[in-house]
RNA sequence: GGGGAUGUGGUGGAACUGGUAGACACGCUUGGCUUAGAACCAAGUGCCGAAAGGUGUGGGGGUUCGACUCCCUCCAUCCCUACCA
């Protein structure tokens, strides 16, 4: 053994090499291109380990196709706007603007120090005035195509701060830091169409070659579903409510009619009548979350209103009830007791009747929610319920009691935020009236605070706010969703400041592969794709879709929960880059797991990783390349090491590639590395066994360096004189060394294994069967019993069933 | 409440298309080396059993010659739920 493997300073040397040559600063060329991308990170402060997990996968898929010959761009940037800017700013009196850089470049080096391949020549932070000077022009081109408009949405509102919370902001109803029960407020807010798209968003998923689990929750999220629009008519007035429902077969089992308590009608119900107006005050108390507003418990109180059933012309009463929301369709929903669960409960609850009018044939037990013959229904009792369905909707469209109507779960898009560290809304209010600013106008930038300054809400920042008497500026900010949904199609562009787009991200736009955590699967991807589509409408890109290929990394736990500082349970990814290196690290992260699981934590894991890495150091440091020919007669044992060699390149360029199965490839690299027999090793080794043994480290070198790309250079320089770079090239397997002669039979008696043997290819299935049937313990096992069927599975197993 | 996942030894995981369950590691046990330890090396290691053998992939049921894999059902955990990013 001659040196010992340090990593620390290898992997300083190899960096500072990689930065001078500017070896991974790309531009268009005629090799295919790859653009891949992990999803850029909040800068939170410190890295985490789901980031160096996540950084990593792309990283070596990035160094892997480089080393196949693609031109492959992998930038990274910030998401640098956002609340825990304004946290931190609170609870340490130091301005968003500070904090936020001071993080970025304290994780810039965090970055650079894991060796990730990126070019930062196209760094880039929503923070500046150079990036969202663009979000805001796209908002006024969104406008210019009539994708932006106003309108009431509901918020969190804490009246003790007087503010407006993010949901994550409400614990259990009440404000985290006033601990004031919290209300719910309708505010004026920006939207964008993304509605719009509800269709296109949805078929175009089918070509998308993203995970299915994906690609799913996208299309349930969108939700597209037909029904019909039913109207009912208010007694003693020419008004309707309007419903929606994906089953007018049920229409007959209507005995309530419910409405949402930010309805126009409750709100003037209210105006006159005390129980009512405090009915909507206790419904207002509770979070906008969707999740906690299903978990609330149901709640209604009966009017005195009263709608007229559409065909039966009976009375029905009509409810305010707080799980009706008004975004959603018409803020109306049709009660249907015995047919579906929620309906069902509330009625019981209030004693509201319950009419069965669908029958199936199992069982009768109430709600009865599958489709199944209609009963009580006049005219069409007897009919199937899809065949009901259509007749019912062409009798409320003859007699103009509604309509068909296919209708999306997906909502627009509410962009406005009413806090400080995000990118201002290029508008401004003349006389009261919205107007979205000129692209000569723009950019709005975002005040700067004093320093030492808690931020102050746009709202309250009157030098910024008021232009003149009569004109003031808008004072929210965007969603931070706005600032990530269009940054990849910036990033090749993030240096030109005359273009938006320029022929940079032309090259290298859509990207190819998207990395980044699975809770993104909706609500990101989803505006990225929207906006994408937008922007290709005005011919601004050229793709359809933004993310060629998807992959979904799981999270990184410890103790079986989420890292997070408030379980106390995190792990500092920096004290294990210090001590054990880089690639250990990056080692660690792929072998531990496959990249959509989540991954448990264990330390003691990383150790292993890093045996790992000093047994390929042992193997390989002070060695050099023999300049064999291949011209040998191999023995037995030779050719096996050869073959292994051959096949673990196959298995890893398919787990790299196909797979994204880091965890398998490094396995069977690990498996490579013990088959290698003690005496090739040895300085008696012939010239053949030390051919074979250069082959596998050669392999074992290439293969591994998309992982672990300092100690492998460093081994690589050392092991060969040439001065190239262990990533230069990919090698090639030889297919015909896979081939073998013999193969290895599992034999079952009824699907229990009983023997195994080797069997040469050239055998029949006779033969083979005469041969197995000669293994004693199969013989012995099977004994006078009759063989009644032989199942033979070529060159896997066979089953003799007695 | 709704949507999407996951569940395999003491631990992380493998089994890619219904065909040998537990690859590869970690840990542990025993032995070697060592004054001792660390490191390293060798052997063993799902469970029950002395062995033969039996049994085993969250629980229960089903399909099949054969099920971690397909179907039904139940349980547990995690992610998203439109203002965390």
């Amino acid at each position: 053994m001659n040196k010992q493997y340090e990593p620390s300073s290898i992997e300083r040397d190899i960096q500072s090499a990689w930065e001078d040559e500017k070896k991974y600063q790309v531009k268009a060329d005629n090799r295919e291109k790859f653009y891949c991308l992990s999803m850029f990170p909040y800068p939170s402060g410190k890295l985490h380990m789901g980031h160096v997990r996540n950084y990593t996968i792309g990283d070596v898929i990035s160094r892997f196709k480089r080393m196949n010959n693609f031109n492959v761009f992998q930038p990274m940037g910030w998401d640098a706007f956002g609340l825990p800017a304004e946290n931190a700013a609170i609870a340490n009196k130091v301005s968003p603007d500070e904090w936020t850089r001071e993080n970025i470049e304290h994780m810039k080096v965090q970055l650079k120090s894991l060796g990730l391949s990126y070019d930062w020549s196209k760094e880039l932070k929503t923070c500046d005035a150079s990036y969202y000077k663009w979000e805001q022009l796209i908002f006024k081109k969104f406008a210019d195509q009539g994708l932006v408009y106003r309108k009431k949405a509901i918020v969190n509102w804490d009246p003790v701060d007087n503010t407006v919370l993010a949901n994550e902001q409400v614990i259990d109803g009440k404000g985290w830091r006033s601990g004031a029960q919290i209300e719910i407020k309708e505010i004026d807010q920006w939207f964008l169409k993304i509605t719009d798209y509800a269709e296109e968003l949805l078929t175009s998923l089918d070509e998308l070659d993203w995970p299915e689990n994906v690609k799913t929750m996208q299309r349930n999220w969108i939700g597209k579903s037909s029904g019909a629009e039913i109207k009912y008519q208010l007694e003693n007035s020419d008004n309707f409510l309007t419903a929606f429902t994906t089953r007018p077969d049920t229409l007959f089992g209507v005995s309530f009619v419910a409405i949402s308590p930010n309805h126009k009608i409750s709100i003037d119900l209210a105006k006159n009548n005390e129980s009512i107006s405090d009915f909507l005050l206790q419904c207002n108390e509770t979070s906008a979350a969707e999740a906690d507003m299903a978990k609330a418990e149901k709640l209604g109180f009966q009017t005195d209103l009263r709608v007229i059933h559409p065909i039966t012309k009976e009375m029905i009463p009509v409810w305010i009830a707080n799980f009706v929301l008004l975004d959603y369709g018409t803020g109306v929903v049709m009660g249907v007791p015995a047919h579906d669960q929620r309906d069902y409960e509330f009625a019981k609850k209030y004693n509201i009747p319950i009419n069965q009018v669908i029958e199936v044939n199992k069982n009768n037990e109430l709600p009865i929610l599958e489709k199944g013959k209609l009963i009580n229904s006049s005219q069409f009792n007897g009919m199937s319920s899809d065949d009901a369905i259509e007749k019912i909707k062409e009798h409320i469209k003859e007699h103009q009691l509604g309509t068909e109507l296919i209708q999306f779960r997906l909502r627009d898009w509410g962009i406005s935020r009413q806090r400080y560290w995000g990118c201002p809304i290029p508008a401004v209010y003349e006389d009261g009236i919205p107007r979205i600013l000129e692209e000569s106008e723009l950019p709005v930038e975002l005040p700067k605070l004093k320093e030492g300054s808690a931020p102050i809400p746009l709202s309250k920042n009157q030098d910024f706010l008021n232009l003149s008497s009569n004109v003031k500026r808008e004072a929210d900010t965007f969603d931070t969703f706005m600032d990530s949904s269009w940054y990849y199609a910036r990033f090749p562009s993030a240096d030109n400041d005359d273009e938006m787009f320029g022929e940079d991200s032309n090259y290298w736009l859509p990207v190819d592969l998207y990395i980044g955590g699975i809770e993104h699967a909706i609500l990101h991807l989803l505006y990225s794709r929207f906006f994408h589509k937008a922007l290709r409408d005005m011919n601004m890109v050229d793709s359809d879709e933004p993310f060629k290929r998807l992959l979904t990394q799981g999270m990184v736990l410890k103790d079986g929960a989420k890292m997070s500082k408030s379980k106390g349970n995190t792990v500092d990814p920096q004290s294990y880059i210090d001590r054990y290196g880089a690639d250990t690290v990056r080692l660690y992260m792929m072998f531990t797991a496959p990249p959509e699981q989540s991954l448990e934590w264990s330390e003691s894991s990383v150790e292993g990783a890093s045996r790992f890495l000093k047994k390929v150091w042992n193997l390989a440091e002070g060695r050099k390349y023999n300049e064999f020919s291949d011209d040998f007669e191999f023995t037995k044992e030779e050719l096996a090491l050869r073959r292994k060699s051959h096949a673990t390149l196959k298995k890893v360029a398919n787990d790299y590639e196909v797979r994204f199965a880091f965890n398998t490839a490094i396995a069977s690299i690990m498996e490579l590395l013990n088959f290698i027999p003690e005496e090739f090793k040895t300085s008696n080794a012939t010239d053949a066994q030390k051919f074979c043994l250069d082959e596998a480290i050669v392999y074992i070198l290439k293969m591994l360096s998309p992982i672990t790309p300092h100690i492998t250079e460093y081994l690589w320089s050392e092991f060969f004189i040439d001065n190239s770079s262990v990533d230069s090239w990919w090698p090639e397997f030889n297919e015909g060394l896979l081939e073998v002669q013999e193969f290895e039979l599992v034999v079952q008696v009824n699907g229990k294994v009983r023997g195994k043997t080797i069997i040469n290819k050239s055998f029949s299935e006779e033969e083979i069967k005469l041969e197995v049937l000669k293994i004693e313990n199969v013989a012995s096992t099977i004994a006078d019993n009759k063989i009644k069927k032989v199942i033979y599975i070529k060159e896997k197993i066979i089953n003799f069933v007695i």
